[in-house]
DNA sequence: CAAGAATATTCGATATTTCTAATATACAGA
DNA sequence: TCTGTATATTAGAAATATCGAATATTCTTG
């Protein structure tokens, strides 16, 4: 109800609203790693991936531990990936649905007396 | 894994990165409501609801129904308000912990020997 | 302290979002 | 068919997001 708490989860979902950093918590989600891991594993310039961190570092979504040279990146509360394992869920649905409706049309087309 | 999931992820998260957003599909829970419903609730300009419903619609959030001169819209997939839901649990967590840190951060000030 | 490695930040250019005001469309009833 | 009501779309301005290139910072090691 109040606009606080829309701001906020607006704020969240805006901070999960790129692919590259859906792949990024998605790497993270079975442990932390570092940035440089990441830039590796994405394949991506080294400043946009550190640009990704700092707008997940914003809203707290990761935590980040110095470890001398390098910066390990962590999903700080485990509520963000059940946000996006429900995400999947929705997407394989959305699919089946897609899938049926198709299915439906390919039969109109081959019964078009009824 | 794939980019093309990742980029439905984004999208989805991309319409609800908004709380003007996030209020209509929270007043659609309970069921379905015209566009001048919203309206009205939200106290919000016309054209700009309209074009809220219409970034709804682009993503298939929400489904609309047109009834003589009205059009009542409904939340899709009850999948999105589990989501929201999940995002609530997530904002009453963040809050818990901010308000930990400031009761220590009050404690070190009030023992500043130990 | 100098040099290299890992990461972050800044700077512009471009693209996208959001808003308000104005206009268009669709429908209902006289 | 004319009028009013409900909703959608368009247009243009301001704000925000994104990217690559360049630069800065921080740490380690010789």
């Amino acid at each position: 109800m109040p606009e606080t708490l829309h701001r906020f989860k607006a704020d969240i979902f805006q901070a999960l609203a790129h692919p590259t950093r859906i792949a990024i918590i998605e790497l993270l989600s079975s442990g932390e790693l570092s940035a440089g891991a990441l830039i590796e594993k994405l394949g991506m310039e080294q400043a946009n991936i550190s640009q990704h961190l700092s707008v997940l570092r914003a809203q707290r979504i990761v935590a980040n531990r110095k470890a001398g040279n390098q910066v390990f990146y962590s999903v700080r509360d485990p509520i963000i990936l059940d946000v996006l394992a429900l995400m999947r869920r929705y997407f394989q649905k959305q699919v089946g649905e897609a899938k049926e409706m198709l299915k439906e049309m390919e039969n109109d087309l081959m019964e078009p007396s009824r």
